[in-house]
DNA sequence: AAGTGGTCTAGACCACTAT
DNA sequence: TAGTGGTCTAGACCACTTT
């Protein structure tokens, strides 16, 4: 079942001609092509790793390499010791447009779910008090959740909320609701304005393991500062996306004009 | 010279004995460790690979695993056939700011330069010319700069304009002059309004070669389109920026409100 | 129980950089 | 010219998932 590739010479690196085209290449627009044709099969899985180094005649070593490029690209994903599979469409979230994560999902034709992993109150962190304006262990309220689209876990998110703000907020169905609709609907408190802080990095290990993925994985991460009517920080969102799931968006006036 | 790691047993694999971290996290730690103390070294170099995998007592591919995922996470990064460096600290990127590159960078006590690899007029290819509201073929000027921080080079940008907007651009000072400036000085244009698209991916080849960095290396995605007072889009930009560069940073009201 | 991904070993050659 | 990073080979064991 062995596939020949464009110049497929095993012992090339004892040839005296020059490789024409180096094996990683070769693999990446071999394994391209695979994706191109089989891949829109129902999950989506690729074969297994030495299925496919058998298929291309190559490393394991050499095989994975190609496929962390197009990790990288965001072509491909893995899950931790499950396998790799080709990556969903990005999900567009414009930053400004504040919608919920359930609309914005669903808005977009695609299907969202929630899992609160975690729901208590604690005091506040010198990270998370200084974001919020508020003293090192004032009472704040710690929510953790993992979101996913499609059935495919994308998103953990740790939300701090000042405890002061939001008494009993606990109490309320935080699968199914909106934080930012719960803040007007039960608080009357309104967001007048945000403040993101982008920046690429890699997944810690509890986030990994809540979106099945590696430990340190490559992961985008958006922080975000909801300020109510009176310029209070009222609470600081703290999202890991993997990173090929969403691509970022901003539309606004500038602000030096 | 080798230095003895908490746990180092070389021949661990054939140990009864679990081994009580794996390899690899040692080597981080360790590396960390090394970072903390030794780097502030003029230069941010770290030793050769090899100097580093004898001194931890480990293979070049484990040694090399370890410093990529430092470079996932920002730490350190490498020039291409150069070697692996410390990471400065990440440039504050204000999108919404709309800051000359010049000013932004100077504003934070470090050193910008510039330098032009093409600026030439062309025809709007597909994509541009969607972007831009313009038919396909019409005429746009392209630039392609890439830009330094403290003598490293982080940033690959194409810069598309149209062409009608602004006749004879191309003979000004576009290693001096930030073109927003250009626009309004010399066009009476100001930019009134700016969408964004961010996203995480890697670097093409030229991208690479402009930075020195290794293709496929990994990279963050900045476009930005600019629209004149008349809602007219006038240029588009793609910027690639290594991704331990720069942090991103929005602050505005919310559009629901 | 079989197979998978995750990790690790122990080498090697080449093109390029630094000296 | 010596040494470097980039790439590749050919194995191996383990913990976990899947069947």
């Amino acid at each position: 079942m062995t596939t020949t590739l464009p110049h497929a010479t095993p012992f090339s690196a004892n040839n005296a001609l020059p490789r024409l085209t180096p094996p990683t290449s070769r693999l990446q627009q071999a394994l391209l092509g695979m994706l191109a044709e089989e891949a829109p099969s129902a999950t989506g899985r690729l074969p297994s790793e030495r299925q496919m180094m058998e298929r291309f005649s190559t490393t394991r070593i050499t095989l994975r390499e190609a496929l962390m490029q197009l990790e990288a690209e965001g072509r491909i994903y893995r899950e931790s010791r499950r396998g790799w599979f080709v990556s969903p469409p990005r999900l567009r979230y414009d930053l400004l447009a504040s919608l919920p994560f359930k609309e914005m999902v669903a808005s977009q034709q695609r299907c969202p779910e929630t899992e609160v992993l975690k729901a208590t109150q604690c005091p506040a962190q010198p990270k998370v008090a200084a974001r919020l304006g508020i003293l090192e262990g004032a009472p704040v309220f710690h929510i953790i959740r993992a979101r996913r689209i499609d059935g495919r876990p994308v998103l953990y998110v740790e939300h701090y909320l000042r405890a002061d703000c939001f008494p009993g907020i606990l109490e309320h169905d935080l699968v199914t609701c909106s934080l930012t609709e719960l803040y007007r609907s039960h608080y009357g408190i309104r967001i007048s304005r945000v403040s993101f802080e982008l920046c690429s990095t890699v997944l810690h290990s509890r986030a990994a393991e809540a979106l099945r993925a590696a430990s340190g994985g490559p992961a985008q991460r958006v922080t975000r500062i909801n300020y109510d009517q009176n310029g209070r920080a009222i609470d600081y969102d703290d999202e890991l996306w993997r990173h090929d799931a969403i691509e970022l968006t901003v539309s606004a006036a500038p602000q030096g004009t």
